[in-house]
DNA sequence: GTTGTTACCTGTACGC
DNA sequence: TGCGTACAGGTAACAA
């Protein structure tokens, strides 16, 4: 989400939105009918990421994407399958396509309280911060970085890699670790999202940035998606489960 | 309040 | 080749 907003800062800050095409999809459920004819004419003063929430600050009000899980942002390409939203720019066309539909784009005058009362960024919240809000909770330390209300902006594939390098099993209750190994988890998860964003992302499927293009942070991955292979410390298979509704990957030597 | 379950969708990979 | 099944970067709406 980090890459997609990097990419699409240059190309749509300061742009204005000539014209604005919505589909009938699910995607812009509660998109008031005259959304379209509210954005024509308005200047993209900024762009942001809240977690993985993406608000593009327009001269009245704020343009919210969320990606869901097969949502892209893209720029400079024709129309695609699945366009749900086409905003024609002043220099250039912005479209949100997401043919698996989990996706979300809202307008309103503010950011939605929902997008606001996320936890912190997890590279912005100190360790004691973080260390009180993972120990209150009393879930599976990997369902508890999963919960942006926690921390905004960790998922899956992040929450399997840091608990791999931190040696923590994702399992186990957030509130029994100690103190030493939420400090692990936290450095491992400042590691992890730094390296990908320095990757331009992970390109499991079909991730793309705004420009089309792929990240290359999946051939770091050391558990996610790599169940059966040797596990790169100590060479045991890596174990998949399902933990929180999700595909959880771990080495069952390593990770205690 | 927290925590867990289910629903929402299409696309792809894989086994038979 | 065709068909069924499992799985996929996520959140929100419920139920308990």
């Amino acid at each position: 989400m980090e890459t997609v907003v990097r990419t699409l800062r240059p190309a749509i800050v300061g742009r204005r939105i000539l014209n604005a095409e919505f589909g009938q999809l699910r995607v812009l459920r509660g998109l008031p009918a005259d959304t379209a004819q509210a954005l024509a004419g308005q200047k993209v003063l900024s762009i942001d990421r809240h977690g993985k929430f993406i608000a593009i600050r327009l001269e009245r009000g704020f343009l919210v994407v969320h990606l869901g899980m097969t949502g892209k942002l893209l720029v400079g390409v024709e129309r695609t399958k699945w366009a749900h939203a086409i905003f024609t720019l002043d220099d250039g066309v912005m479209l949100f396509d997401d043919p698996r539909q989990f996706g979300r784009i809202e307008y309103g005058a503010e950011l939605p309280e929902r997008v606001t009362a996320l936890g912190p960024e997890p590279l912005e919240v100190s360790l004691e911060e973080f260390t009180r809000r993972v120990k209150e909770r009393g879930s599976p330390v990997k369902a508890v970085l999963l919960n942006q209300a926690v921390v905004r902006g960790v998922g899956n594939i992040y929450a399997d890699e840091a608990l791999f390098r931190a040696g923590v099993k994702p399992m186990r209750a957030a509130a029994s670790l100690s103190k030493e190994r939420v400090a692990k988890i936290f450095q491992a998860m400042r590691e992890v999202l730094t390296e990908a964003i320095d990757s331009r992302g992970s390109s499991v499927s079909n991730y793309v940035d705004a420009e089309g293009r792929k990240g290359s942070f999946q051939d770091s991955h050391r558990v996610y998606q790599r169940t059966g292979e040797p596990c790169v410390n100590c060479g045991q298979p890596i174990k998949r489960i399902v933990l929180a509704q999700r595909g959880t990957h771990y080495c069952p030597n390593c990770q205690k």
